[in-house]
DNA sequence: TCTGGGGTCCTAGGACCC
DNA sequence: TCTGGGGTCCTAGGACCC
């Protein structure tokens, strides 16, 4: 048995919490740069605005309908979802942290409790200590409970349990195709075609239709819709493969030196990433493109596999900056760019190098009192010079709100009349 | 004018090995 | 004309997730 945990419109549940004036008011939170709703609380859904719609396209109804709109701020999401995730840990050994806002729970312990009261508590717990409403939706398989977790949404009490419930077909016919997990644009729209237009006939068709498709993927998700659960519990995370840092422009870019403070300013952060990671890249990617949006859009990648798996910044950016160089074509007016860090492997198992002259041990014990600084005095105090100083390129984010439970400089005031 | 970022998994096909 | 069998590794591309 499964029981999903999703955290109601999250980012807006975070606003929210440390603002309780955000109560009841019609607000979403946008993407980097501001660009797309990525959050919208219920007022906003009723509005009929779209999940990933993009600002400027809906700037009539925010005027007229007074929508507060909050640039995401991730240190504080972050934070808060820690706490949640520690508060489900309390309860029961066996968490999967999915995403940011959903933990899977293996329930196989539980069988002589009463789930509902059980999972009634966990909700209560979550919103007492956090202030972060949740639904939770309990089925015998992985992709039912996500389906049952749909129903909790709507549901007043936040809670549904599948498995007892008596219609089930007709919770399941009521899921239209384009909702179950792992069904997207494209698939949905072949499964139209074929005349399955939501999980109650996905469930009931042959596999052997779904298996051409879709491959071992479709198959598991009919067998986990029939209730034979295929997909486990993943307790311990696995170790990443590759890290990827990328960011538009908050302009057009068609500088050279401008492009490359934006790829070694990322190349920095991915850098960092690993080193929180323990993890060595053993080969880099350099990819710079125009707007998606352009009229033809272009873009192209290098990538270089490295001397020896390294998470050392200078000699990265080092790497990057060639990468960059190799890329870089005049004219064009570059809108995005990032950095991949490939074929990782844990930091303890390098395979050194018997031409290497780098002093490795000297630049690691460099970059950990670099991390120390930053971690304690915000990032980027200690940056490096080709990151630049103006920094230009950088994003918009023209209302984040403060990062009350990381930053002391931060932290929320309470008042007393 | 303005359109996010960071991932994973699977498959097919090519190169290569003995 | 007929041209083996069994395998690994890598990459690109397509699909999906939140």
């Amino acid at each position: 048995m499964f029981a999903l945990v999703d955290c109601n419109n999250f980012y807006v549940s975070c606003e929210r919490a440390f603002n309780p004036q955000l109560q009841d008011k019609a607000i979403v939170v946008l993407s980097n740069n501001d660009g797309c709703v990525v959050a919208r609380s219920p007022e906003v859904k009723a509005l009929g605005i779209g999940m990933g719609v993009p600002l400027f396209k809906i700037r009539e109804e925010v005027k007229k309908y007074n929508i507060l709109t909050f640039s995401s701020n991730y240190a504080l999401y972050g934070d808060l979802s820690n706490r949640v995730m520690k508060i489900l840990g309390s309860f029961t050994p066996e968490v999967e942290i999915y995403s940011i806002d959903e933990a899977f729970l293996g329930l196989s312990g539980f069988k002589d409790i009463d789930l509902t009261t059980y999972t009634m508590e966990i909700r209560q717990t979550i919103m007492q200590w956090t202030g972060i409403p949740v639904s939770i939706g309990i089925a015998s398989t992985k992709t039912l409970a996500k389906i049952a977790n749909r129903v909790a949404k709507k549901s007043p009490s936040g809670l549904f349990d599948l498995s007892i419930c008596p219609d089930q077909d007709s919770v399941l016919q009521k899921i239209d195709i384009s909702d179950v997990w792992g069904i997207g644009r494209k698939l949905s729209n072949w499964m139209k075609e074929q005349n399955i237009h939501n999980a109650l006939q996905l469930r009931d068709t042959d596999i052997p239709i779904i298996r051409k498709k879709m491959g071992v993927v479709g198959e598991r998700l009919v067998r986990e819709l029939r209730g034979e659960s295929c997909l486990p519990l993943e307790i311990c995370p696995s170790p990443k493969k590759e890290t990827c840092v990328s960011r538009s422009f908050g302009k057009v870019v068609t500088d050279l030196t401008e492009l490359k403070e934006a790829v070694a300013h990322f190349t920095t952060k991915a850098s960092a990433k690993l080193r929180k990671q323990q993890q060595c890249a053993s080969a880099l990617t350099v990819f710079i493109r125009t707007s998606r949006y352009a009229s033809s859009p272009w873009g192209d990648t290098a990538t270089l596999a490295l001397p020896v798996a390294t998470n050392d910044t200078p000699e990265l950016i080092y790497y990057a900056m060639r990468l960059t160089n190799r890329l870089f074509l005049p004219d064009v007016p570059y809108k995005k760019a990032g950095v991949i860090m490939q074929g990782l492997i844990p930091q303890s198992t390098v395979q050194s190098s018997l031409f290497d002259t780098k002093d490795r041990y000297k630049s690691l014990r460099l970059m950990e009192v670099v991390d120390q600084i930053n971690d304690r005095f915000g990032e980027g105090t200690i940056k490096f010079a080709v990151e630049g100083i103006k920094q230009e390129w950088k994003m918009k984010n023209e209302n984040r709100s403060p990062s009350y439970t990381t930053r002391a400089d931060q932290l929320p005031v309470a008042w007393c009349h």
